[in-house]
RNA sequence: GGCCCGGUGGUCAAGCGGCUAAGACACCGCCCUUUCACGGCGGUAACACGGGUUCGAUUCCCGUCCGGGUCACCA
């Protein structure tokens, strides 16, 4: 064996600050619990100043997916975790995409197969599992075959797969920093494939080879690897690496039973972001789901990226599941929505706005700050201003409201009564429209709803509109709100 | 089924031996108001169950029940 070149890969070894890694595999998707794992990973990272690092887990060759690399970059950027080493930008333990380090793996699993640890196996693949759960070491005759056997048989070209030599009796002990410290027999270990037949590794032992290989300080990821956490300790002791620190993070679940999955039609963070809602917001939720800040912070809950770096701290990550409620994510949404300055959320609102308001003189930037505080997600925004193109078909129920005092004769008589203070009006500005229409509610000492309710019906069609009579009239514009003023007049018979 | 893990309102959750058991979403009511929102105020609602340990258990231990994960040459 070459020494040497095995001292030269612990040699690049980056030491003393926390480095952490965001390891997805390129499935062209980045569903809700990935993206949390990718947060605390980021997290972790940030909040000591440390390196976060992007790797590529591609060793199934059989779910590549083209294209699928950039939905992780772009997702990435758009959230802001913004990555120190990478497939993209190098680093000092390039490389980063598991199948350009394919010899690497051999290598290492070579060297465990030489010191007792690991051994090559030509067996089939498996076929039938014993029911029992426990293992019959034994019973494997690869297990027992001389180095030497091994070797020639593999020389001769005999296809053969490399396993863990998981220790026969005794315990290990693994110990994750979410739900400390794990114990388990070793016979109910089963020695697992370390390098594929086709060559490749396994995603375990992939990880903790590159999680070594690359210095990774802090390992995030799913509890559905919890169970198998123990044979990586066994893989730490048998190479002599010290072991990382471990987050087990609990599924994101879609209801009490079943994990958010893409089979079942939850969204991903691409729909999410297609179904109107912000990065920032889905960012602040998402981190919330399975994680709370402690003492001084644990009754906030709107955090921006860089805060929480300040404040995540591990021990605030939950054991158990937690269910994704859209309907919190909904009010995240709207108040990052409403916090934003009339100039930003214009910004954002405009390609929605334009979309549903098509009649040229209606000025969007009037209607931005209208909608506004009325939606959760920009897919909000086209139903509230459909009327604004074209007058719906309504009843003259509408009309009649009770809390208003208006019915279809007093709304008449109303209308007729503002159709000419309109006309009259020189200035067709917001602050004009209003003080001639509270003016006239005060002249004709009525309440202002009495006026109001049936301008805004007459002007809209529809019981609910983002805005109100004054703001309706002049958006729409002289021409047109005095014709459909004159319109509902001649509906409601006069 | 074996092994591992979990269990505070409908949901997210604080709590880490002593509290009238926080807070948020949702829901309900009131206020504000030219509709609806926004905003403000208030309300309904929880420690899975049974044993211990203890002066005292939501908190520690055991069991039961319920739920999740895992038992692949997928990750």
């Amino acid at each position: 064996m070459d020494m040497k070149w095995f001292d030269d890969m612990e040699a690049r070894i980056p030491k003393g600050k926390v480095r952490t890694r965001f390891a997805p595999s390129p499935t062209g998707y980045m569903h809700i619990g990935n993206l949390r794992t990718a947060l605390y990973t980021w997290l972790i990272a940030r909040h000591q100043d440390g390196t976060f690092i992007l790797r590529i887990e591609d060793t199934d060759q059989e779910r590549l997916v083209e294209g699928a690399t950039e939905v992780i970059y772009k997702t990435l950027r758009e959230c802001g975790l913004t990555w120190d080493e990478g497939p993209d930008i190098g680093g000092p333990v390039a490389p980063y995409i598991q199948t350009e380090r394919r010899d690497t793996y051999g290598r290492y699993a070579e060297l465990l197969v030489e010191r007792g640890h690991a051994y090559y196996c030509f067996c089939e693949k498996t076929e039938s599992e014993e029911e029992s759960g426990s293992f019959d070491r034994s019973a494997d005759p690869c297990r027992s075959l001389s180095l030497e056997e091994a070797k020639a048989r593999v020389a001769a070209g005999v296809p053969h797969v490399i396993r863990q030599k998981i220790p026969a009796g005794g315990t290990t002990t693994f110990s994750d920093a979410v739900f400390g410290d794990i114990t388990v027999d070793n016979d109910t270990l089963d020695d697992q494939v370390l390098i594929k037949s086709d060559g490749l590794p396994t995603y375990n032992f992939a990880n903790v080879i590159d999680d070594h290989l690359m210095g990774i300080t802090h390992v995030v990821r799913g509890s559905e690897y919890l169970s198998s956490a123990p044979k990586y300790n066994l893989l730490y002791q048998a190479f002599g690496w010290e072991v990382p620190t471990y987050i087990h993070c609990s599924p994101v679940m879609r209801d009490a039973h079943n994990k958010m999955s893409k089979r079942h039609g939850d969204p991903s963070y691409q729909d999410l972001i297609a179904q109107g809602f912000l990065s920032q917001a889905v960012v602040n939720y998402v981190t919330l789901l399975g994680w709370s800040p402690r003492g001084e912070y644990s009754e906030r809950e709107f955090f921006s990226l860089e805060e929480l770096a300040q404040v995540f701290d591990i021990g605030g990550i939950s054991k158990s599941p937690a269910i994704f409620d859209i309907e919190k994510l909904r009010y995240f949404n709207a108040k990052y929505l409403r916090e934003l300055s009339p100039e930003d959320f214009y910004a954002l609102a405009e390609p929605y706005l334009r979309e549903a308001v098509k009649t040229p003189g209606i000025d969007l930037k009037l209607i931005a700050p209208l909608v506004q505080p009325r939606c959760d997600t920009l897919l909000d925004i086209a139903p509230q201003v459909d009327f604004f193109d074209a007058l719906p078909e309504y009843s003259n129920e509408l009309y009649c409201h009770k809390k208003m005092k208006t019915n279809e004769e007093n709304s008449l008589e109303a209308l007729k009564q503002v159709l000419p203070v309109l006309e009259g009006l020189s200035d067709w500005t917001y602050d004009a429209i209003h003080d001639a229409l509270i003016g006239l509610a005060e002249k004709l000492e009525l309440k202002n709803g009495r006026i109001m309710w049936p301008v805004r019906t007459a002007l809209s069609g529809k019981a609910v509109t983002p805005g109100g009579a004054v703001e309706l009239c002049h958006i729409l514009g002289r021409d047109e709100a005095l014709s459909r003023i004159r319109k509902g007049i001649a509906q409601l018979g006069g």
